[in-house]
DNA sequence: TTGGTTGCAAAAACTTTGCACGGTG
DNA sequence: CACCGTGCAAAGTTTTTGCAACCAA
């Protein structure tokens, strides 16, 4: 499942490059690679590490030229939370989802709304006929500690 | 009406200036005068421009500081779009709205759906009872230049 | 061989911080 | 006078770029 949504995208992506003519590195298969094996939000630094692990010299360069290339080609979306990182997410042309974020705690939850993406798309049209590519959408809020939601516990106290 | 939203911001900041014993200065209350006036997404430095036109002794860091204790107080919102520079704008309790940019040309239009919100609120509970307290919404797409949108002309063309 | 690619380090771009001076209360 | 606030410049961060060496086609 998870696994075959990891090849089409490979194969998306090699479909680009060939389209591009890009050559096929060890440095950029292993970063593609770890990078569609990734979950959630991953940072450029938590990427380069994993990728270390198996490739021990890949530089800081490299990922972000890839990430680059992700991006363009539809595979990768950058995301900006508050933290001054840019984080990257697989963007699966399926299963896209969006996020909930607690002020309190970082917690980030996802989740996916389709009537929330249909209107969207009506909103766009309405502004003159955009054409949608990609959103956006963070919710910010407080968890529920006190109900107990799994993983809702508050690291950093906001002072 | 924009004025008195702007003075009722500029009370709501004197009141928490107050409340932190914080001191009133010919910059800051300079800074504050221009970000309420402005509109839309003001970067740092377009910020800092208009401020010294008024004051040229003005430097980066009161910007900043002055931004961040704006933002600590609920009357600026940062925003990140994709262009590396950190924005904010005005946010007047009421009033709100989000973003749609144009990727290939960086118009920003802004837009409010009442009905997307409504939607929000009710994910946010649906996900354990989360309580909201802001949201962003950016939806990126294409702007139909061929049709004539006001404003819709692309300074750089992606390559 | 012909480029695209890479790692390293330098350079950029954007923010934050340290410090001595200056202004407010 | 006590202290917060300011400007400047240095220090931090994160991301991009220049370049010689490398490697895939």
């Amino acid at each position: 499942m998870k696994a075959s949504e990891a090849n089409r995208l490979r194969a998306q992506f090699e479909e680009y490059a060939r389209r591009h003519g890009l050559k096929s590195t060890q440095q950029r298969d292993a970063i593609v690679d770890q990078f569609l094996q990734s979950t959630g939000h991953i940072s450029i630094d938590d990427l380069l590490t994993k990728v270390r692990k198996r490739n021990p010299k890949v530089g800081y360069a490299t990922v972000y030229r890839t990430l680059k290339l992700l991006t363009e080609c539809g595979i990768a979306a950058p995301r900006q939370f508050g933290d001054g990182q840019t984080r990257f997410e697989v963007m699966g042309g399926h299963g896209h989802h969006d996020h909930l974020i607690c002020v309190q705690c970082g917690l980030i939850l996802e989740f996916e709304n389709d009537a929330i993406e249909q209107l969207q798309d009506e909103m766009a049209s309405r502004l003159g006929g955009f054409k949608l590519v990609r959103h956006k959408l963070e919710l910010y809020g407080l968890c529920p500690k006190a109900a107990g939601v799994k993983g809702g516990y508050c690291p950093n106290e906001s002072k």
